[in-house]
DNA sequence: GACTTTTAGATTGCACACAATTTAATTGTG
DNA sequence: CACAATTAAATTGTGTGCAATCTAAAAGTC
């Protein structure tokens, strides 16, 4: 790592131009791709992820979602309000905790999941990577990731 | 691939939930964890990827710079009448062909460029990763970008 | 147990992203 | 050369992302 700061700014330019455009294109690319496929179901990309995991598993709280998604509640307030409004999931306090808000699935969100298990069939065949590669390189981003986390939480 | 689908919709919804959450919570946190340095320069994310673009050659149409980025004009419109009235670019039709817009680099938007040298260099550091690493990460990015992109355009 | 600190969520303001549409200029075709 | 098709930007409308701030509840401290 310190070869690399030693090798120079033009370098340096390059290489984190070359990686971070990279990670930022692909990722409107992946938003993009999904689009047609979840307007068949009324969703946005962000709105999928939270359905997906509320299918895996029911109740959770804002915090726990926005763990999961690396999402804060600035984002996530207002999409579960959509959500909530289009019927698909409930929103309640928790009476233990009264800052918690707990997330549940309607019926109409619960029976969405049959029709959504076409998505992830129809993406893998864009994709196009085996379960090898799909897994390494989801390691290493989210390696990366924690890294980038890691030093935004050290500045505070 | 075939054989992937072939593997039961479980473990493909479990794979892509992971791919595409990973470059998804990935490209998030690159943006936050560039946000300090760059509001320094009273840049954006997004800004700072079309400064570099124009720092490394002047004149470029908003076409070009959309097709390095992968956005379109009703994301770059916008953000380079921001970028103008700031003082940092200029905006100016093509006189050959007048559907063009030509953006061009004020003194301002030139001098930047000493100051953002620093930007690549701490950012480094925080990626934490060989230039060889970074370099197959990206090939590998880019590469299912490009699969993405096609298939959207396939749709067409 | 009053008081400070922390935590969960909502709100506000700003800047993306992008689908869809519009306008204007250029290119392609007969 | 007329005229349809394509192309480059801009515009409109919706939904994120996120920093900063606010409110309220819970946890920690003495």
């Amino acid at each position: 790592m310190e070869e690399l700061v030693q090798s120079g700014a033009e370098s340096l330019l390059k290489l984190e131009k070359f990686l971070c455009l990279a990670i930022y294109s692909t990722s409107n690319a992946v938003t993009r791709a999904y689009q047609p496929r979840l307007a068949a179901l009324g969703l946005t990309y962000p709105q999928y992820l939270v359905m997906v995991a509320l299918w895996e598993e029911e109740g959770q709280t804002v915090k726990t979602i926005g763990d999961k998604l690396s999402l804060d509640s600035g984002t996530l307030s207002p999409l579960l309000k959509r959500l909530e409004s289009t019927g698909l999931i409930t929103r309640r306090r928790d009476t233990v905790d009264e800052r918690q808000v707990l997330i549940g699935l309607t019926e109409n969100g619960r029976s969405m999941r049959a029709r959504a298990e076409a998505v992830p069939i129809a993406m893998s065949k864009v994709f196009d990577c085996t379960l090898d590669e799909a897994i390494s390189l989801r390691s290493k981003l989210l390696e990366m990731r924690d890294r980038l986390l890691a030093s935004i939480d050290a500045k505070e």
